[in-house]
DNA sequence: TCGTAATTTCAGTATTTTCTGAAATATCGG
DNA sequence: CCGATATTTCAGAAAATACTGAAATTACGA
């Protein structure tokens, strides 16, 4: 490996993260690397960073590709592939996001659907049915959730991100304005933990 | 494996799914098998329905519980150890968000810090530390907000993530009500994409 | 279409991870 | 402390995954 220290430490941390996260560590160093170069980078030149097979970085690069990480572009003249990640960091966690629930959440999801269509056989099937309802109405919301937020701007994203929880006060303070919905029972000290 | 097809579909769904979160097959069976199951299993409970050896089930409840995922209980008059998932299925997404902030997150933050607290020897390794820099804030702002949503109550959790982006349009109106922050450029149709 | 350079594929090897059975250790009631 | 039962540890086997070099394929300019 032939980087200088400061990005070769980042790059090693980001090889073994991605080892957590179902991605190889050569897949993981690459990213990092990509991440961190101020110019698009070809195999080869990845090969003598990283000091890893060509074939190694055709198949790292590959599933990048597949997972829409990185971007392929052209030198004029040059006919090597040159790749490098998104400037907005943001784009990077957007595409991250939303290949994982791809991957990951919608196949689930699909599947407890069709689990919660079936007839119970016995009683220890049907509590499993109620777990399975619970996990699908949690997923649903999450999945709906992020859906609303996957289509605001970034700058609205961060500022509702910013917000955090004092939202629950502007809420508070609508409540007691429009006072709209049941006023539920209110200050049981709850059963928290 | 012994178990009734229903469970079984979903035990096999999440032994797959574990494979890709840094969890082996194992481990995400015994948990889908626990949390599908209506009282806490004991060991020997788990080798029968999953056809796994004795000491393959002793190791993954050892890592479970060294994620906090599982409740070790015991019955009179019965020595065995049995285990079983909370009936809150919250407090399963609060336990493994906070995992595994803690096992990926945090270390991640930590190495970015120390990073970024060197001199840089080149332009190269400047621009690196920008990336960094990015990447850092990043995952405080997310770490922050998180932080904030872990203290609510579920319930407020819940309703907060019902309403979505419909917080924007509060915002709105208080914007407009008391006029309070700088009143930025507005209408511009965004280059959003 | 040919020649060259780039990329991909893939069979075999190396490495890592998971799993097992056997032995060691721990726990409990008496 | 003993005996019985439960759990953990761990070395080695099995399985899965990652990696390589060599060969095949692709892409392109001439």
């Amino acid at each position: 490996m032939n980087l200088p220290p400061l990005i070769q430490t980042f790059v090693l941390h980001f090889g073994e993260m991605g080892s957590r996260w179902g991605i190889n560590r050569t897949v993981g160093q690459i990213y990092a690397l990509l991440f961190l170069s101020s110019e698009p980078l070809n195999a080869e030149d990845i090969v003598e960073r990283l000091g890893v097979s060509r074939s190694n970085v055709s198949m790292g690069l590959k599933e990048l590709q597949a997972w829409n990480l990185v971007r392929l572009q052209h030198r004029p003249g040059d006919r090597r592939d040159y790749f490098s990640t998104p400037d907005d960091i943001w784009q990077i966690v957007r595409t991250l996001v939303e290949e994982r629930k791809k991957r990951e959440i919608d196949p689930t999801l699909t599947l407890l659907r069709e689990v919660l269509m079936q007839e119970p056989a016995s009683a220890e099937e049907r509590h499993a049915q109620t777990r399975m309802r619970d996990m699908h109405d949690l997923f649903e919301l999450l999945t709906d959730w992020y859906a609303e937020m996957q289509r605001l701007e970034t700058e609205r994203l961060v500022q509702l991100l910013k917000l955090g929880t004092k939202v629950q006060k502007i809420l508070d303070v609508k409540d007691r304005l429009f006072l709209t919905s049941g006023s539920k029972k209110r200050g049981g000290s709850g059963k928290d933990k």
